[in-house]
DNA sequence: CCGGTATACCTTTTT
DNA sequence: GGTATACCGG
């Protein structure tokens, strides 16, 4: 295999086949190119049969593109059997066939973000704690990429949000097994638990991997860590991809330790640093350098280029937020012009995603096509996300969140009420709420129109839940389901105006196409199937572009820093460059950690591939007001030098024949004033 | 039970 | 500035 347009640290990568292998691979250090290049190598030259190669990724984003240029180098037909793909989904796989040993049964729903906020809010209701649902989530999710079980999680903190945490998990962990029901991190979870409490299935799970690769090493928290362990004790054949400098993932459970303690944990692993880079211009890179190196616990590597210096990085700093935006689209405008670039050259990053805004409203009116990735998402809104509920109770009738989200929608006359004594009802009586909603005779208290209600509905639901089980018309039986519901109308009547109404419908008809699209593609369409699909599914995949992008994809590209990872562009706006956005507060103002923040700026640097602008507003509108910013700390610590600043930038930094022009306009306004 | 208005709170980043 | 929840009157 012809090895020759590889480096020697990418070759000597590629060829290290048996045993551990760190790779440490800084940004745009081809990374991706050595992992692609390994598999082909380990499929051609080492005559490894493709069903032993398990390479696992974070996004499905990422393991497509692993898995397209694969398939590009070595055909289709080679890679027949191998897995490339996220955590979650390999977690699945393996206990789709198994999940009865651990209590549960094959038709579990997936709770995501929503589902999990509404259980725990129930159960702190229930309970009578009045506190966030969201932190008392986050601190049992942290928890459980930690594989602490709910028993172990001893209130050892006298903080609250722990407190109630340690009360909660065990009940949360009930609920979700009573609703047969699993959330992310019991995916990962529960794969661990199943390959460590049953070893016949390890054993078996074990003789087909044969060689596991990771990318984004840094960013894997301990149930991952744990599970590749499970799955390469024996061969040790590990090869792991990742930069601690690009750990921007902490809050989410990721240890960057892992990374830094790999030999630890597999001795005679053989480490490998790629810092040669072969993206970004000397300038550019020079200024991340300067940055990173803020950072004490570290792997030192410094990026370097053969290539040229390139532009310079120019700091434009800003009156306001709209100035911000009017200064981007008019840079775009000259940078196209001058460079002879494309829309899609140009990245607008941002710490937070209702930074979007103000750039959307720019661009649309300078008529320039664009792209936002992320932010609020299609499977977020209401509509979309209560008639996926209708299917996921179909699907599993133990979904006891999904079912009381669509108990009175649309409006059928079943309130809060009747819906509490049913819940009780099935309380008391230690059946699933299911059944008392099919049998509600009996129940003390219920009127007879509810009783009616209560019979319609799970009438329809059985009927349904009926007609899905046999095979085929799946996306028409989904679309006659939603209108006997009488969806659409509900959507009319209760929107506030009839263009919202429409959209909403619009929404709607997408999921049904969705699932039209799902059954055309897949061999064996099942609803479960679709659901499956729809709850792991990316959210960096673009939610809103402007017209006219709608059929050129040439579109500037609007997103968040932490999405941008992985992605290069040609010119990169890093916006909002200001204390409070980077380093962002946190709401609690509790452990921030600035270390990450720092990261999450290099990552950001480290995208532009020959020009880089940073831009900062002096004020900027919050929650309607308007307040004075601070310029971020990250500014102060690259070399002056290093960076120029633009037109109008940093008031203090004028030239003398400029702070004379401002003087002058200054007294003319006054003068101009007075005369008034 | 429902729909309206007052209100609190908000803004991290996401598989 | 906007949205999700709380409370009240019909």
């Amino acid at each position: 295999m012809d090895l020759s347009f590889l480096n020697d640290q990418q070759r000597a990568a590629v060829r290290h086949t048996e045993g551990a292998l760190l790779l440490l691979a800084g940004a745009g250090s081809g990374k991706t190119r050595v992992i692609t290049c390994r598999i082909a190598y380990l499929l051609k030259e080492k005559r490894v049969p493709a069903e032993q190669i398990v390479a696992a990724t974070f996004t499905n984003k990422a393991a497509r593109e692993m898995k397209e240029r694969v398939v590009a180098q070595v055909g289709a037909g080679a890679c027949r059997g191998m897995i490339i793909s996220t955590f979650h989904s390999l977690g699945l796989r393996l206990l789709r066939d198994d999940i009865g040993k651990l209590g549960y049964k094959s038709n579990f729903s997936i709770y995501g973000g929503s589902d999990q906020i509404r259980l725990v809010r129930d159960l702190l209701q229930e309970v009578g704690i009045k506190m966030d649902a969201e932190a008392v989530l986050g601190r049992i999710s942290g928890a459980k990429n930690r594989l602490l079980p709910p028993g172990a999680k001893a209130p050892s903190s006298e903080d609250p949000v722990d407190l109630a945490a340690a009360g909660i998990y065990p009940r949360y962990q009930r609920a979700l097994k009573a609703f047969n029901a699993l959330d992310f991190d019991d995916i990962l979870m529960l794969t661990v638990r199943l390959l460590e409490e049953h070893p016949p299935v390890l054993r078996k799970i074990r003789k087909r991997f044969r060689y596991l690769m990771v990318d984004e090493y840094q960013d894997t928290n301990l149930a991952q860590y744990r599970l590749l362990h499970l799955l390469c004790a024996e061969h040790g054949n590990l090869c792991v991809v990742g930069d601690d400098d690009q750990s921007i993932y902490g809050w989410r459970g990721a240890e960057p330790e892992n990374i830094l303690d790999f030999e630890k944990d597999y001795p005679g692993a053989q480490i490998i640093k790629l810092e040669e880079n072969y993206r970004s211009s000397g300038r550019i890179l020079k200024v991340a350098n300067a940055l990173i190196r803020h950072n004490a616990k570290r792997r030192e590597k410094v990026l370097w280029t053969s290539g040229p210096e390139g532009p310079p990085v120019d700091y434009i700093s800003c009156e306001d937020g709209e100035d911000e935006a009017r200064m981007v689209v008019e840079r775009i405008h000259a940078e196209r012009f001058r460079q002879k670039m494309e829309y899609r050259d140009f990245a607008v990053l941002y710490r937070t995603n209702i930074q979007s805004r103000a750039f959307e409203e720019q661009l649309r009116y300078e008529n320039i096509p664009y792209v936002l990735i992320g932010g609020q998402q299609f499977f977020d809104r209401k509509e979309v996300k209560d008639v996926l509920a209708y299917f996921k109770v179909l699907v599993n009738p133990l979904d006891e969140v999904n079912l009381l989200r669509i108990l009175n929608w649309p409006r059928r006359g079943i309130g809060e009420t009747s819906a509490d004594r049913l819940i009780r009802a099935s309380a008391d009586r230690e059946v699933p709420l299911w059944d008392v909603l099919s049998d509600p005779f009996g129940i003390p208290d219920l009127g007879e129109k509810t009783v009616q209600a209560l019979q319609q509905f799970t009438g329809i639901l059985e009927n349904y839940r009926r007609r899905f089980r046999q095979p085929g018309f799946l996306a028409e039986t989904g679309r006659r389901f939603i209108k006997d519901l009488g969806i659409e109308d509900e959507l009319y009547r209760t929107a506030e105006d009839p263009a919202r109404g429409r959209r909403r419908a619009e929404n709607v008809e997408e999921v049904l196409n969705a699932l039209a699209t799902y059954e055309e593609r897949e061999p064996l369409p099942t609803l479960a199937g679709f659901l499956e699909k729809v709850s792991l599914l990316d959210r960096d995949e673009p939610v809103r572009s402007s017209k006219e992008t709608k059929l050129a994809k040439d579109a500037v590209v609007l997103m968040s820093l932490h999405s941008s990872k992985g992605l290069e562009f040609p010119c990169v706006f890093l916006v909002g460059m200001e204390e409070d956005f980077l380093p962002h507060r946190k709401s609690a103002g509790e452990f921030f950690d600035v270390d990450e923040e720092r990261r999450l700026c290099y990552v950001g640097i480290t995208r532009a591939r020959r020009k880089l602008i940073f831009l900062n507003a002096a004020r900027r509108r919050k929650f309607g007001k308007l307040r004075t910013r601070e310029p971020s700390r990250f500014l102060g610590e690259i070399p002056p030098e290093l960076l120029e600043k633009g037109p109008d930038g940093g008031k203090s930094e004028l030239s003398p024949g400029e702070q004379e022009k401002t003087a002058a306009s200054f007294f003319a306004g006054i003068k101009a004033l007075l005369e008034d």
